[in-house]
Parts: C-alpha cells; structure tokens; sequence
DNA sequence: ACTCAACATGTTTGTTCTTACATGTCTATT
DNA sequence: AATAGACATGTAAGAACAAACATGTTGAGT
C-alpha cells in the first residue's frame, strides 16, 4: 500500500488537487508506481478522513487543494525511516523469459529486438532527463536532487533490462540431445 | 494477468499439483512473481475449468497433479507471441527514493547501506546459480537454458539497483539556498 | 451566443492479490 | 499406540487496483 505514502510525498513537496496529483503521479511516478485516478480520488477521501492530509475551501469546478497536515508528515516519515522497504518485483518480461524456449527462433528475436528497442529508449528519456537536472534546468532544491537520484535508477535499470536482452540473443537454443 | 500463463508455463515443463507448483513458483519466481498459495489453488480451479489444464486421478491426501491441456499450450504460446508484454514497474524503493530530501543524512546513509546490501546479496545468489547452470548442474535442457536466461536478468538487475544505492551515498544533499 | 476541448471529480463493477482461518493426511519418532 | 511435524488443500474476508461509466465546469475560439 505505497500509493498511500506516493501521495503524502508529492503532497509534502507542495499542495494539490486530485487533479494535480494524478497528473504529478503520472509524470514523475508513471514508470516506477502506476496509478489511475480512480484510486487516487478514493485515497485522498481517506487520507483526509483520517487526518493525514486536508483541503482548503473549494476552488473553481469544485476543485479541492489538499495540504498535508502534521500528522501525515509524521506518518510519511515513519514510513520512511522505520517501515520495512516491500522488495517485491513483479516483472511480467522477466516471467516471460523463464517460458523462452516454447518461443520459435525468429519470434524470440524479434520479441528480444523489440524489448531491448523499449528499454534503451526509455533509458535514453530518462538520461536526458538526468541531463536536464544536471544542468540546472529544475533548479537544485531538496527535491529536485532527490528526483535526480530515482531518475539515475531509471536509467540504469533501463540499461540493464536493454543489455540483458541484447545479450540474450547471443545465447543459442540447446540442441536437441546433446 | 500473467500469474495465469506463469503457472501454464511450470506446467509446460513438467506436470505438478498446487503444493509443487506453490513452491516451484516460490523458488523460480519468488522475485520476480511472488504468488501465496490460494491464488495459486483457486487459478488452477479456473484453468481446469477451462479445460487449460487437467488433473489426473487423485494421489495420496488427495493430491492432484494437473498438466497442460493442447488448449492450454495453444493459450500460452499466444501470450508468448501475441500478447503485449506488459511492462509496468512497482518499485517501492524506487518510490521512496522520491522522497530521500525528507530523511535526515543519517537515516539515508543507513537506509542506502542496508538496500545495498540487501541488493549486492541477491545478485551474488543468482551469480552463484548462474554459475551453477553454467557449469552443467542442472544439465542442458531448453528450460534451463530458459531459466538460465531469466538468472541472468535478475544478476544484472540486483547489480544495477546496488551499485545505484552506492553512487547514491556520493550525492550531496542540497545546501540550503544556494 | 455557441461549441469544443481541456479541466476536474467522482461512482460502479469486477479482478487480483493478501491475510487469516480451517482442515485433513502421511511419516517418522518415541 | 501416540503424537509431532511436514505435507497438502482449501475457504473467507478484505484491500488494492483497473476499466468503464457518469457528470459537470471553464476558457478559448468562432
């Protein structure tokens, strides 16, 4: 239930609405923690229910801007601090290659091209994203740099999933009957 | 969805009841797909009821070995082939990295030496499996070449997220107004 | 004045996944 | 003969997530 804490920390870093958030978690988070609006909403409702967050007046179209209160602070940061980190990977191209060898040859290159094509462009967005950074385009607050770090996570987890799949056409099928 | 072609594909190599294949799933894909027990039990409920699989008469403490149907191989080679590959992440330490600037140096030293650890202990763990296939210990099936494949991919990825927790530890938090 | 696109916020329904509960069997040891 | 531990299979309740449905507002352009 991390979704719970994406929220609380985009909302320490500034107010939102629903809205913002949904836009926020898909722009900065859309790789790393997928999140449709849905269940955004629903968790903001709570959030607020339960104090860690509340809304100023309504705005136009009845827009709520939500700040994180001190209790959520406390919360966000006890999640941080002393919350076992949830390692868990669920990697649907990684399943997929345990069940390689019911591929043919030539659908397994071309299932391997066209992967490591998706990774290294994706490696290639965020490192320019890093580059951006680097050259002072967002600033240099607290937040950015901390952006910076899970970005250069991106890119190197990118590069790796390009290499690997590079790397596995090099690998010939086993002979039947050695 | 793919817990489904997951288990169709165990299945695939070898027939199995739900206790073999909750531990085959354990062993092969804890880190890539961890699946508990009754979700396990109740999808081969469904694919037998599909007729994507089938059980054989009863074993011992009614034990049922299920193996894969013809429609069943039909339907996983058409994953395999046809259908997107999905490509989604939930990385919660990823998550959390967003959200470093609001740790203090100390809790992020500890918290970035412990994920390392924690990620340079996996690698060497598949490392050492790796090295194990390669050496032939689990003979030169297409299925351990497979496996061998998917090895090789949590390696480079364990690899990638440790080193990322260490070059980490070199970036400076932001001075206050620059 | 009209209309379209983007803004903004929800509810409903269904699936997937986790946690806890519940039960029964076989084997080896005492 | 009793029993403990590993084996083996399930159900129930609830949380998390996704897809589809539904509605209303504002601003910009015509």
């Amino acid at each position: 239930m991390s979704l719970r804490h994406g929220l609380l920390g985009l909302l320490a870093g500034e107010p939102g609405s629903g809205y913002d958030l949904t836009r926020r978690f898909e722009e900065t988070l859309g790789s790393i923690w997928p999140a449709k609006h849905p269940q955004i909403y629903s968790e903001l409702t709570r959030l607020a229910a339960e104090g860690l967050i509340e809304a100023e007046a309504e705005g136009p179209r009845r827009r709520k801007e939500y700040r994180i209160t001190d209790a959520g602070m406390t919360e966000l940061r006890r999640w941080l601090v002393d919350v076992e980190v949830d390692h868990t990977m669920r990697l649907d191209p990684l399943l997929r290659s345990l069940f390689f060898w019911l591929m043919e040859p030539q659908e397994l290159k071309a299932h391997l091209d066209k992967e490591a094509r998706f990774y290294r462009e994706k490696a290639e967005l965020y490192r320019g994203s890093a580059a951006a950074k680097d050259r002072g385009d967002f600033g240099d607050s607290p937040q950015t740099r901390a952006m910076r770090v899970t970005i250069e996570a991106a890119v190197r987890l990118y590069d790796a999933l390009a290499d690997w799949a590079e790397w596995a056409q090099t690998v010939p099928p086993a002979k039947p009957k050695p």
